[in-house]
RNA sequence: GGGGGAAUGUCCCGAGCGGCAAAGGGGGCGGACUGUAAAUCCGCUGGCGUACGCCUUCGUAGGUUCGAGUCCUACUUCCCCCA
C-alpha cells in the first residue's frame, strides 16, 4: 500500500492512527479537507437498543472528524432496519416494529452524545434517519430515478456480490438493492447538507463507491469514500465478542466495570493500536506506553481501560471500575463497586441452591452450566473453590454482609441480602 | 416447466449402517502456566433434577416402525443442470 503524504489535519491524523483502509480520491479529498470544513457521514443500523464495540471505530472516526474541524452526520438506518437485514440467515426473526426501531434510535443517540457535540453550529454533529427519505419513494419512481444509473454488470463485479455467488450463498433481490439504497442515502445527504464524504468499514467499500459515483454523475459534485480496516485482535479473534457475548456500549447492557475489564484484558500486541484508535492520547504518549516492556505493559492496558471507559461512561464510573478492579485483582479485597446481585434476606436465611444463585447472578446461563463450572474448578465462593454447586448458600456464608461469587478469575459478583 | 442435490446440536463449519443427546473442528467458558496478556497443555460446551433419571433437539407437517437425524409422502427454502 502506498502512503501518500496528506496535508490536511484530518487525514494526517486518520492515517497516523490507523483508521484508513482505503480512500476513493485521496489527493482530492485531502485538498477539500484543507480548504475548509467538510461534512461526512456514517450509517448505523438500529437493530438493537445499543451499539457495541464493533461500532466504536466508526464512532471514533466521526469524533476525529469533528476534532479536526469538520461536520459529522450520524445516519440511523431507520428505513433499512425496517426492512430487516437480509444477510441474516434465520429469516424467521420477527421484524422490528416501527416503535422498537424508534426506541432503539433514541437510546443509541445517547451513546453518540458522549463522543460528539451535537447542535446547530457549522461543525456540530447532527443525526438523521434515512427512513425520512427512503420510505417515501414509490417503486417505479425509485427505479426510474436511480435504477438507470446502476448496471447489473457492475454490481455483479463487486466483491461482496461475487463472494456470495462463488460460495453459492443466496443473495436476495432486496439485499442486492442495499447498494442502491445506501447510494441514495449519500446522494440525499449531499443534496440536503452538502455532505461530501461517507465513511465505513472495509466491507462497505462497494456500497460507498457506488454512492460516490452516483453523486458525481448526477450532481457533478465532489464525493468521497473512506473505509477502515476490519478490526480483529492480534490473535485473530473478532473484535468485541467476549464473555457475555457482544460488548455493548449502553451502561444498562454492559456495566462500566465490565467495559473497563474488556479493555483491561486487551492482548499485549493490540495495546498500541487500540490506544491510537480508541483514545485521544497524543502519539508521543501512545508510543511510550506501547513500548513498556514485559509485565509493565499492564500499565498501558490500565490507561487504555481508563481512557475508553471515561469517554463512554464518565470519570466517576471509570474511577469506580478501576478501583474495584485494583481491589479485586491486586489486593484481593472486596469493593462495593463490584457488580452486585440482590437476594431477599429471608430466602438466604432459608438457603438458596448455589447453582441457582450463580445462574441468577448472571455468572452462568443455566444451572447446569453453573454445576459444570463448579466441577471444573472454576467456581469460587468467598475465594474458596467450591466443587459442589448443589449445596445451599445460607446466611452463614455471609462475609462482611455479602457472599462473593466468582466464575473464573475475572467474573465476580457480590450477593447482597436485602 | 423438467431433472438432480441440500437443509444437523438456534454461535459457525461439519460427520452421521434405523437404537443418538448425536463424531470432528472452530469459537466460547473453565483449569494449569503467567502479567487480569499471548502461546501451550488439560477439562467442559441442550434444559431440568442431589442422584438411578426425566424432558426438548437434526427445515415444516404427516406416515412406516417396538424404535427415525437416518426410510416414505407432502410442503418450505436454497444450490446445480436442462428449457
Amino acid at each position: 500500500m502506498s502512503e501518500p503524504a496528506f496535508k490536511s489535519e484530518f487525514l494526517k491524523t486518520m492515517q497516523a492512527r490507523g483508521y484508513i483502509h482505503s480512500i476513493t480520491h485521496p489527493a482530492e479529498l485531502d485538498a477539500a479537507c484543507l480548504k475548509g470544513p467538510i461534512t461526512a457521514y456514517i450509517g448505523f443500523d438500529a437493530t438493537a437498543p445499543s451499539l457495541h464495540v464493533g461500532h466504536l471505530i466508526q464512532i471514533m472516526m466521526l469524533r476525529r472528524l469533528q476534532q479536526a474541524g469538520h461536520k459529522p452526520i450520524v445516519v440511523m438506518g431507520g428505513g433499512t432496519t425496517k426492512v430487516g437485514d437480509p444477510t441474516d440467515k434465520e429469516g424467521q426473526r420477527p421484524l422490528l416494529t416501527e416503535a422498537q426501531i424508534q426506541a432503539n434510535i433514541a437510546t443509541i443517540r445517547g451513546t453518540f452524545e458522549k463522543f460528539l457535540t451535537f447542535g446547530d453550529g457549522p461543525t456540530d454533529a447532527i443525526m438523521v434517519d434515512n427512513d425520512e427519505w427512503l420510505s417515501r419513494f414509490g417503486y417505479v419512481e425509485f427505479l426510474r430515478e436511480f435504477g438507470v444509473h446502476f448496471t447489473i454488470n457492475r454490481m455483479l463485479a463487486f466483491e461482496s456480490v461475487k463472494l456470495r455467488l462463488e460460495r453459492e450463498q443466496p443473495m436476495t433481490f432486496l439485499e442486492f438493492n442495499y447498494m442502491l439504497m445506501q447510494s441514495v442515502d449519500f446522494l440525499e445527504l449531499e443534496r440536503r447538507f452538502a455532505c461530501a464524504l461517507q465513511m465505513g468499514g472495509s466491507d462497505q467499500w462497494g456500497n460507498i463507491v457506488n454512492g460516490v459515483e452516483l453523486i458525481r454523475r448526477l450532481d457533478g459534485k465532489p464525493a468521497f469514500g473512506l473505509t477502515t480496516p476490519l478490526l480483529s485482535t492480534a490473535s485473530g479473534a473478532k473484535m468485541g465478542k467476549t464473555v457475555g457475548g457482544a460488548v455493548w456500549l449502553n451502561a444498562d447492557m454492559r456495566s462500566p466495570y465490565d467495559y473497563w475489564q474488556f479493555w483491561r484484558n486487551t492482548e499485549d500486541a493490540d495495546v498500541g493500536r487500540f490506544l491510537r484508535l480508541f483514545t485521544d492520547l497524543p502519539e508521543a504518549e501512545v508510543a511510550r506506553l506501547e513500548k513498556l516492556p514485559g509485565a509493565e505493559i499492564n500499565e498501558a492496558k490500565k490507561v487504555l481501560a481508563n481512557e475508553t471507559t471515561r469517554m463512554l461512561h464518565g470519570a466517576e464510573a471509570t474511577e469506580a471500575a478501576a478501583k474495584a478492579a485494583e481491589a479485586a485483582f491486586e489486593q484481593g479485597r472486596l469493593s462495593a463497586d463490584l457488580p452486585t446481585h440482590e437476594v431477599v434476606g429471608a430466602e438466604l436465611e432459608a438457603g438458596i441452591l448455589l447453582a441457582a444463585l450463580v445462574h441468577d447472578a448472571g455468572l452462568a446461563s443455566s444451572r447446569g452450566e453453573a454445576r459444570r463450572l463448579a466441577q471444573g474448578g472454576g467456581l469460587r465462593v468467598n475465594d474458596k473453590p467450591e466443587p459442589d454447586a448443589n449445596r445451599n448458600v445460607t446466611a452463614a456464608d455471609l462475609v462482611d454482609g455479602v457472599v462473593k461469587l466468582a466464575a473464573g478469575k475475572k467474573k465476580i459478583v457480590l450477593v447482597k441480602p436485602v
